[in-house]
RNA sequence: CGGGGCGUAGCGCAGUCUGGUAGCGCAUCUGCUUUGGGAGCAGAGGGUCGGGGGUUCGAAUCCCUCCGCCCCGACCA
């Protein structure tokens, strides 16, 4: 049995100053956390209590469909080199050398790695699938660190592997993932949703986040409130709703208008009486192309255009061009690509194709404007712009595609829904993606088929953010005096609150109370130290503890008060109804979070 | 990497502009009283004022430089 008077709880009535975010507030008030530097934390007790039970939930789960392994977290160059992710990382990997000057890097994720074992170790497809998992360490240089544990340098991921003898395999693996990680987080007592995310630079096909609605997460998630529909910003598509043409004038061809200090979309429109969804944006990059090994990367020019209401998705660009990086072009390069200035840039006359040569740009438009006509757009002339402007009359491009961000109240997406998205902040607590031959590729990973045919297997990959799903608990269970976590993720699931230890009888109560639950099976705390009762009240409603005992007066008629702290209130019991009746009301709200 | 802010006792802060004994609240320790929502009284301890350099008779305060942390943006398997 734990007895607080002998525990490191280090809990404080301030929050330091820096701490912006509720569940950063409160894991450092209740002991759970400190910090050690920019993006790395201290697990102290209850912290890591509260983790190593998340972690058992999960390897529970994972050891159902998969095979835990674990994995080296300082890691050799040359996987990296084979896969091409050595320099794809950039700086977000760790790098270090060893006494020999060969060069290492801390994991941030261990595709690579799995991918060694598959390839030396299978030989048949008769082996598949095979989805093996790790609950480790992971390490990211984040460019910043924030949030507390939200977003950090150093932190758990359980992170799985599969390998498939062909897409259907791959679906089913998938499948099982999508399946365990509901299941997962439903034991965690969190109310998450799936959506439909962006695959980014792993590669791949179909790829899913896990998240969680809070206003201290990262992501923006548009949703459909009528179909379900729902998706990652980064990937959101609308219907949209058809824009009123204007009128066209005079021969019906473009026509330079002078439009002194016009720079900004909104003076645009308001000088041609138009909407801005009738004005063409200009939004112009530089984009980073990754060199093949040996050859070095290069920077081109990327001309985006879309409509003058709608803003650039870089994720949705970045998808579209095939780079690495973007960045939007200096006052030099614009003079160079376009011969004009910011705030006058537009569509007619650039060179473009899709190949960088000299001062040719890759010209990619929304397809919101394809079909359009009699639009407005820079004259590529300082106070100028065109007027009865038709795309593809006008002008040509080298890519159509959506690169905008979906707005909120745009039209879902769904056929024949007719529901209005709502576009809400959320948190990321796992994500599952079909990684395709990306590494079995590369990396040179091949079995036999029942053909004997040597073939590439398929790959899946599938990660869990444990310290997200702590703070994502405590994001979205807190009120003004701490949190509360669900008993299966919660350091202890009662506390055993002796309100004055100097009597000998309410001691005994409790250590007696307290000894009868453990006994039952229940994480109990014992909070028998010599302090008030206010203080000690205080101190379990900050520290995450689902239950309380309040062992007072009233034991001299054999009474305890059960409180629960999701709830106000507390509720008086005989002392020998305390370990039925809790492990009942446990019980209810275990199944309730699990049928949600 | 761009913009902003901060660094003084364990935590929260004042003092910096205008240089002159380093302060307040909470926490800690001792004693007494108290004991159901962060107690009261009395006493005590705790600071190279982020580091280094400079100006000055004298620097927490002014100047230079480095470091660290936070926030917004960029970035984010």
């Amino acid at each position: 049995m734990h007895r607080w008077s002998k525990l490191f709880v280090p809990t404080l009535r301030e929050a330091p100053s820096d701490a912006e975010v509720a569940s950063h507030k409160f894991l450092l008030r209740a002991g759970y956390i400190r910090q050690l530097g920019a993006g790395l934390y201290n697990y102290l007790f209850l912290g890591q209590r509260s983790l190593n039970k998340i972690t058992a939930i999960v390897r529970e789960e994972m050891d159902k469909i998969g095979q835990e392994f674990y994995l080296p977290g300082i890691l050799p160059k040359d996987p990296w080199e084979e896969s091409g992710r050595w320099t794809g990382m950039g700086d977000n990997m760790f790098r270090l050398k060893d006494r020999k000057g060969a060069e290492l890097c801390l994991g941030m994720t261990h595709e690579e790695i799995m991918t060694t074992i598959a390839r030396g170790e299978l030989r048949s497809y008769k082996q598949l699938p095979q989805i093996w998992y790790q609950i480790q360490t992971k390490f990211r240089d984040e460019p910043r660190p924030k949030g507390g544990l939200l977003r950090v340098r150093q932190f758990i991921m359980k992170d799985s592997y599969s390998f498939d003898l062909n897409k259907e395999g791959l679906d089913k693996s998938f499948d099982l993932h999508d399946a365990v990680y509901r299941k997962i987080f439903k034991r965690c007592g969190l109310k998450f949703v799936s959506v439909e995310a962006d695959s980014g630079s792993m590669g791949g096909s179909q790829s899913q986040e896990f998240m969680v609605y809070t206003d201290a997460g990262e992501d923006l998630i548009a949703s459909c409130p009528v179909c379900g529909y729902a998706a990652n910003l980064e990937k959101a598509t609308s219907k949209l709703d058809p824009v009123t043409e204007m009128e066209p004038t005079g021969d019906g061809k473009p026509e330079e208008v002078h439009t002194p200090g016009c720079a900004a979309i909104p003076d645009v429109a308001a000088f041609f009486k138009i909407s801005p969804a009738s004005d063409i944006k200009c939004v112009a990059y530089m984009v980073l192309r990754r060199g093949a090994a040996g050859a070095k990367d290069t920077w081109h020019g990327v001309a985006t255009f879309l409509r003058g209401d709608h803003q650039v998705n870089e994720t949705k660009l970045l998808g579209a061009v095939g780079g690495a990086e973007l960045r939007t072009m200096q006052t030099e390069e614009l003079q160079q690509f376009f011969n004009g200035p910011a705030g006058y840039l537009g569509p007619v006359g650039l060179r473009h194709g899709d190949k960088p040569l000299g001062d040719q740009l890759t010209v990619v438009i929304d397809k919101s404007l394809e079909g359009r006509k009699n639009l407005v757009c820079g004259a590529n002339k300082l106070d100028y712009h065109l007027r009865s402007v038709a795309p593809g009359r006008d002008f040509t491009w080298t890519i159509s595609a959506d690169i905008r961000s979906v707005n909120e109240g745009e039209s879902c997406p769904v056929d024949n829904c007719s529901g209005k998205l709502v576009v809400g902040k959320a948190v990321e607590i796992g994500h599952i993606f079909k990684l395709g031959y990306k590494y079995s590729e590369s990396m040179g990973a091949r079995v036999l088929d029942p053909n004997g045919k040597e073939v590439t297997p398929i790959m899946g990959s599938y990660g869990i953010g444990i310290e997200r799903i702590l703070t994502a608990s405590v994001e979205q269970s807190n009120d003004a005096n701490g949190f509360w976590l669900p008993a299966s993720i919660a350091p202890f699931t009662v506390v055993v609150t002796v309100t004055n230890v100097a009597d000998a009888a309410l001691k005994d109560a409790g250590e007696k109370l307290a000894a009868e639950l453990e006994a039952a099976g229940l994480d109990v705390l014992l909070d028998d130290r010599d302090e008030r009762a206010g203080v000690k009240f205080k101190d379990a409603d900050l520290v995450g503890i689902p239950y309380r005992i309040n062992v007072g007066k009233k034991v001299a008629s054999g009474q305890v008060e059960l409180v629960t702290r999701a709830k106000a209130g507390s509720v008086d019991i005989a002392i020998a109804d305390v370990v039925a009746q809790l492990k009942e009301r446990i019980q209810e709200e275990k199944l309730l979070a699990e049928s949600e």
